[in-house]
DNA sequence: CAATAGCGAAATATCAGATGTTTTAAACTT
DNA sequence: AAGTTTAAAACATCTGATATTTCGCTATTG
């Protein structure tokens, strides 16, 4: 019956007016609102609150704003980074266990993975063969690369082709890094990945999306085993820490 | 090798800071701020600047300003529905197609509902099916209630128990109702949705995960079909109002 | 006595206007 | 022609005054 009357603050009434007018479409993507003070006096305000509204919807990332003589508040479309920043606040609250993360991974990816090998290029999969190699190459130095890890698994969701569901391994990953980094993981841990990793990697080269799917999903569990495991041994202090990545 | 210039701005620098100390734990949820005015003198900045950045915080919904004697500057923890609006946000500026977004649902809603078949309690099955009965005297009625029907999914998704995947698809249903709401669904649609669910929970009760997992993958694929043809008899003009939900 | 109206202090909210900084392009110099 | 200076547009910041909100305390009143 009554309309919200929640926003008494000057600047958040400011922020869903402008706000709404880009999800209506009144404002585009690469439009320029009037300079500060003609769009302050629009308003009836001051430039004060509408500076605040500015930095509000810069934060959401619906606007930028530029200095300068051809500067001045620009409609922007919200990216994936500040999507994928905001998934990964929510879930540094949550603090999320490894069960739960690994459970995100084990409804998604394997999925991910079927339809990788269903529609994968040839030069696709040379690529994550390139990465296979580079792999091998550290783990025969002794060494092991998170990153071509992670990029294994980015590689396999890029090519499934849905960016909505990028977004979200993402942040996920983002999580897991997290963690990973106040592990230290032993050489066999690491072989069983790159193993894991080539045996996925054949399963997509064959164009075998059960197996692949299959394969994906051992490879998941087996290194939540892993990260399990290895907290047990280095007890739950380390925990504590985890927050402060 | 160089750190990142970008921030000449003093709001964003006092942002970034207040947000390093939020996820390094020096601040946590609850934890009040000094007032503005000493805030200010810390940062050896203007009350301006500060408050810049607690409006970017606040729409960040790392932080909460109350006014009052016993108000000020409140550390939060971001919520779900913050990140949904977030979320939300950016797949409006993506403008996803049915298809992607049912993709979406087809990689995790039946994972989802072999999960809840292992794990739903009876009293969770009951509410499905007082759920399904609901559904069927609106049905009886000539109606149809999307609310009624993503109760159930949303449901189903909730048992298994995971927050993260209950939270991208909550972003994702979002995305769905605004189109739904633009289609003139028929009756013999709503009665193939009512006979899809009432298939998936006779499923669940059966406590069989696999029928559950299939029952499902087809469910969503129906609907996707016949989305899509309406869409194609409605015409692609529909889709520009598609916008302005 | 109990409900309530009023008051005052603390804290944020808003405003107005002065001053500083950045950016761009045109004017100017070599 | 190439580089340099300069002027103006637009945002960035600061300052200090004033308004509003909230809450505890007190006084009033039925």
């Amino acid at each position: 019956m009554f309309k919200s009357a929640k926003f008494n603050r000057i600047s958040e009434n400011i922020v869903q007016q402008i706000r709404q007018a880009i999800l209506e479409g009144r404002l585009k993507p690469g439009d320029r609102l009037p300079a500060e003070k003609d769009l302050a006096d629009d308003f009836g305000v001051s430039k004060a609150s509408l500076r605040e509204a500015f930095r509000a919807l810069e934060a959401l990332g619906l606007l930028e704003v530029r200095q300068g003589v051809s500067g001045g508040a620009f409609v922007r479309e919200v990216d994936a980074q500040k999507a994928r920043d905001c998934l990964t606040n929510y879930l540094f609250f949550r603090n999320p266990s490894i069960s739960e993360l690994s459970q995100v991974r084990c409804i998604i990816e394997p999925q991910l993975c079927e339809i990788t090998a269903q529609i994968a290029t040839n030069e696709e999969v040379d690529e994550l063969e390139k990465n296979l190699w580079d792999m091998k190459e550290t783990l025969d130095n002794g060494r092991f690369s998170h990153e071509l890890e992670i990029y294994f698994h980015q590689k396999i969701a890029t090519i499934a082709g849905n960016a909505i569901i990028c977004l979200v391994m993402d942040s996920v990953r983002d999580m897991l890094v997290g963690i990973k980094d106040l592990i230290h993981t032993d050489h066999d841990f690491s072989v069983a990945v790159f193993l894991a990793h080539k045996r996925i990697l054949d399963a997509l080269r064959m164009r075998d999306p059960e197996r692949a799917r299959v394969e994906m999903y051992r490879h998941i569990k087996e290194v939540e085993e892993g990260l399990i495991s290895y907290f047990a041994l280095q007890g739950p202090e380390s925990f504590k820490s985890f927050r402060s990545v």
